[in-house]
DNA sequence: CATGAATGAGAGTTCATTCAT
DNA sequence: TATGAATGAACTCTCATTCAT
């Protein structure tokens, strides 16, 4: 998994030379693309605009995707990589049910500050064929799912008060994607701080009042390992 | 997070007959035209979309708005207005810095179900001109400082726990903007159920434990009076 | 039905106008673009050029037609038609099987000299959709089959010698078809003495020996009436 | 007058060694190029195309020819290279008029179901540049003159009936000619006995009536000996 | 020799905007 | 007042051809 280029930073040494990796070509296409597509959203991006970033010509970005679209799918399934790889290794984190949406909201924060991670929530579905819609609907789903499921677990074992998942998962879903719409590299918020701020906040509402003193336990244990999702 | 499809209603009658004040026919083309923004994005959507959806011609929009960016503006200004006037409302109703939050949740999150406040949160804003853009990030900007006033309120009048006012209102805020982004009008879940759980909701993890009570009221006497937003 | 201009004149004079009958500017492309078609091919033909020719610029033209392949499709179908009001004239011709068989050479090679009906047979089938192929294939077929059904009659009539009909229509056809390839409108021989002449030499090899007689009188028929397709 | 598959032969094998004489290298590609030239047009081949279909890459086709309208006219030179061999034949073989239009017929519809002969006719010489359609031009012209040439001959000798010789060999080349549009080698019809049936047809119409049984000999005596054409 | 990479030129198409009626 | 027509600019994508290794 990549360096996560937040900074519109040049990728364009990929293309230095002709005899490189075309994986990190391709990689440094995607970065750049993510940045573009982010400051300026996918439509208003011109390949253009993609290849002078990185110092080559229009056409040379057919080496490398097969169309525009296959540019943006690109960002999309590593961001959704980078998703799924947090929620694999919370599910195999068998704490109670909010210790799980806790670490849920932990990890997904984090990953909303990460280009590709953006481009998943911030992105215009409209602009993907209905094919690929469909894959990334399959996963947004599948995470949504996930978050429900946590927070049934925790009703039932009773670390988080009764309340409908649904909507629940929805309020704590919408907080966590609407970060990517104001996090800023360069602000003065790490996404660290968010992340644990968020998890924090987000949790408070949910637990039993018996139960709070539990929840700060997960969070000292977060802040202490390196629990960095940006690989 | 589905597609959500607009309320499909027509609103070329305005435009039936020849005698008909300018301002509804202003309106028709801006309910119209938020319509379709939503469905397909600004971009998306040409003016000849618009048009046809009204029953009119391309050229007769520029009769009533200068170019198109002008009816997205138009949009915006509608939602911001729809917002604001919560807001007022709002600080009129003096009670504790809770009560104020869980009153602005309320408010909002309705606002976030009728389409020209949808535009204000899900349109791009990048399709803005400069200038249009100021105005508009300076609306937002307005209501973020309220809803972290009413927090500071809150934790000063004792009503909420201490906390960052600038991140828990971002958290607050972003739960409330994606509503714009998975509700659908014709799905199961009205703006009221939903204004009222994600009022509770999101109001829990703020109380301070003692004075869990106090907020039972406040949403009593929101689910009596009709405080309906949507215009 | 049209003029045929077979010479590259200019039809530019239809766009002179804005306020103009809008299916005479239609004609207009469609004559343009079947003279280029056939001057330079459908491939090397670009949008510019017809627009060049015509005075107009390249999107005027997405006002009458969809797309490129749609302009192609109107020839073909102008052609078409030209070819089948031909067959059906003959169709109410009721003489015998060679004496049908000779009216659809003459009728046929007609049409082979004039621009649409150059292009059905000279144009790339490759160049349509999947769809228009399909549709311009069952023209095709229908043309075939009436050929074959002549001959079958008059095999059977006793007005033509035993032979193979399917081979023998490819046979007549090819030569009739091939006039498209080499016919000149400037060149020596008019569209009238081509289809009296070969009316005459693909109708010889047909004719049983004793009923040679019979076909000289259709021919002074032929060259007495009008019976001339070019509208 | 349906679509004709090329027989889809793979020609990859001339490039699995590395120690192959260029000549039959040259000769794969030629192959492979009018394969596809035939399916699909010279302008929608792309050299991608071609290279893909030989196992190879796309520069490697400049190590043997200089561009690819070279590619086009080596197709080209093969087809009328095919088509004069049988001319020659025919010259030699000194029989009346009527038995070389006949024998020319016979050979000329043979060459017609080989890829190459196809090209020669069916490609588009717009495709080439001047000087290599002069070339083309030239050859179709020598082809031209002989058969007016035999035509003439056999009026002279009395073996074929007064006629205009030009359009007479019009006539005779177009039927030939469109063979390369519907001839398909999977077909039910071999090109021998396309061939012959062509022969047969197309002098009937020649004949002088008294001379009919005559031309039943030159038949024979084709069927007997092994004249094919084909590479 | 052979190849992956890169390019320049050009095509079709869309659309906001403006003219002319 | 309102409209059909027209345009200029921009964008995606293709491909023959040539470098550089």
């Amino acid at each position: 998994m990549p360096k996560n280029a937040i900074a519109p930073q040049s990728h364009w040494e990929a293309f230095a030379s002709r005899r490189r990796d075309p994986a990190s070509k391709r990689e440094a296409v995607l970065q750049t693309a993510a940045c573009l597509f982010l400051e300026k959203s996918y439509r208003r991006t011109s390949l253009d605009d993609v290849a002078r970033r990185l110092n080559i010509t229009k056409p040379a970005l057919y080496h490398y995707f097969r169309n525009k679209e296959d540019i943006l799918l690109g960002c999309y399934r590593w961001g959704t990589t980078l998703i799924e790889e947090g929620l694999n290794r919370i599910a195999a984190d068998c704490g109670s049910g909010l210790a799980k949406v806790e670490a849920f909201i932990y990890s997904y924060a984090n990953v909303m500050t990460v280009n590709f991670g953006r481009c998943v929530m911030r992105l215009d579905e409209g602009d993907l064929s209905s094919e690929a819609l469909a894959e990334v609907r399959r996963y947004k789903r599948k995470i949504d799912r996930r978050l429900r499921s946590f927070i049934q677990e925790g009703i039932e074992d009773g670390s988080i008060a009764p309340c409908d998942p649904k909507l629940t998962a929805f309020a704590i879903a919408g907080a966590l994607n609407w970060i990517c719409m104001w996090y800023e590299p360069e602000g003065p918020l790490t996404p660290g701080e968010i992340a644990a701020q968020f998890a924090r906040t987000l949790t408070r509402g949910l637990m039993r009042p018996a139960r709070r003193a539990a929840s700060r336990r997960v969070l000292a244990m977060r802040a202490a390992g390196g629990n960095n999702i940006s690989s």
